[in-house]
DNA sequence: GCTTAAGCGAGACGGTACGTCCGGTCTTAGA
DNA sequence: TCTAAGACCGGACGTACCGTCTCGCTTAAGC
């Protein structure tokens, strides 16, 4: 939470906060996010309790520092191409995040913060402003561009347009109603891009 | 779970049954699902723990069955019109739907059972095969009348048309990215008819 | 407790009974009596637990039914000779008892026979008079008859005169203070009877 | 059970400590020692039940602190005189002893000692080496001078002479065969006192 | 360079809930 | 009517974590 130096006489442990950030990503994949305890993480990191409990509010507040900082690594990085072709960016953007939402490593600590955000409005809250948000602007700013073109409906409101997209293959996932194929974003790609073009 | 007479020589009492899903509902709504416990419910309910445990392997499995046989009673039901207009039909059935998701008694429920549904595979099971299939196919079916009278492009994959239009509806409001509105479904409504309107 | 053959129409199961008291004495045996249990007892004996709540009182009561079944199957025999040498019968008796209270088929229902009568009055009151007293008796006539010889004070009171024989030797025995053996029962005949002799 | 300054870092809480054995101690009293519960003991102090299983292994180790805590800090003493007249000496202690084991608050929980010893062996070790054997001591030592004054025969073993005094007492309290009056010990020691005086 | 206050590891503490076991009662079906 | 079976309510078991709270120890800041 506290990236800062720290104004305080005697600053925070780098390596403490190093260490069970690791602790709680490795526990999440290895017992799930039910199972995940802070004792386990505080253990695990050989720290006291106190030191979890002095800089996280929750272990939902842990696993997303320790997930964006792997993100902010640069390990799960997510862009959009721009050719001129949207369905075809699109399809290219959606395929791999189906690659990274099938890789265990993503998947666990992910799927355990999007439960967190489904069971609490506070936890929501920072994981729509820090994955969610991020995620979904990729998406706008191809598609502005895009409807500058003229590839997309001028009136389209592009948020509910991100959603349309992102929605059906998150729920999808989230659910486990189905696999997370690229035959799949295909087809969410085509039916998507053909109501957009078409029609206010 | 089990319905049948019992062949066994002891039967269930009907009334301890009821009385745990009544507390079960009932407790969810006041404390949410992480606090909602099995004594909790086995004190309003006034009976031992052990009765849960003879029936039930979880407390996500006493919410299923509690929020089904509320279901089942009658009390959300969901059925689509078939005017002709398919539009107008998918927004009637989708502005229903909207009511029902805002409604705290439907919410707080659902809301657990799809927490516990994205935590657990096996639990994701039951409740896609109890709720989420059977709200699935009336759509399938409205979509098919439609691709009969020729308003949606033959080829296109109805399973992936429903997660279309009810995966942005379910994932906004899981997620509460943003209010669930009549306008947002027909906005919804509308860019998916466009997408199935034209060419596979 | 019940021995006669019942009036009523449909008579007490023969079988169960004893079934339940083989299991019990079995059990007993295998766990000790804190963890001896009525459903365990049923369970072995292949009989409702009611069929046991329905005859027994407690599982104190079971154990001692099962014991002194055995004790009347002539199991367990306990007499005392008289060859006219008080220290030498006494000597012989106790070294005869000396064997049973080392022999686990014995000791095991016996401690836990003695256990619940320490701890609960009603049961000591069934366990010395089924158990204690008929013991004591074969050691008081004894005594009686060597008074009569002269070889102990006329005055003295034989019932304390068992105590001091037998007190010490249970007393060793149930708190295993120390070990039960032939010159512990001579060391005790001994002073004993030296004690006796002399003076009223 | 640690009663040093303890080398961990962080340390026991005495006031825990006392509460808890005062609980035991009170409610083995009130409800005996069948009934006595960890969380009842947990209840009454005020204390997590953890704080329990921490340190005892066993409700019959905390009584047993318990117990000797009490005795410790005096409220339970029991020596003997030794004014050269043996059975006079033996006499008193035993009708101080009497009036101990007639006295409910040391009844209670010392009966229930001895029932946790005769259950089990490991009990029992304890109850021996910090009860029993301290007990017998007072006793071996009295003896042991009136051997060396020539009131007792030389080859006299005392550890048995003890028994033999002992053993016919705590028989007859735990059993309850008999009442626990003076007159009975009077004739307890004239018996032994007699035994012990003549021939090895 | 010495003091001093914070952060730290460790882990005890009062609690809550877990899932299991058993007590003693009650109900059902079959003999 | 008794029995085998076993569901039922109740309550204790011993365990796992919660979040808070000391303990001494280490360590860097600012005097």
């Amino acid at each position: 939470m506290t990236q800062k130096t720290a104004s305080g006489s005697t600053r925070r442990s780098e390596g403490s906060r190093r260490a069970i950030l690791e602790a709680a990503l490795s526990l999440v994949g290895e017992v799930g996010y039910e199972r995940l305890t802070i004792e386990g993480i505080a253990a695990r990191a050989k720290v006291g309790k106190q030191t979890i409990y002095r800089w996280w509010p929750s272990k939902a507040a842990v696993l997303l520092d320790a997930f964006t900082a792997k993100a902010d690594a640069g390990e799960f990085e997510s862009s959009l191409p721009d050719t001129g072709d949207l369905a075809a960016d699109l399809k290219r953007g959606l395929q791999a995040t189906v690659d990274e939402f099938n890789d265990p490593h993503f998947q666990a600590p992910y799927r355990a913060l999007a439960v967190a955000a489904a069971s609490d409005a506070v936890a929501a809250e920072q994981f729509i402003s820090r994955l969610l948000e991020p995620g979904n602007k990729v998406y706008v700013d191809r598609l502005r561009s895009a409807q500058e073109a003229g590839d997309i409906a001028a009136g389209a409101d592009l948020r509910v347009a991100v959603d349309l997209l992102l929605g059906p293959f998150t729920h999808r996932w989230l659910m486990r109603t189905g696999e997370l194929s690229y035959e799949f974003v295909d087809t969410l790609v085509h039916m998507v891009v053909n109501g957009l073009r078409h029609g206010a």
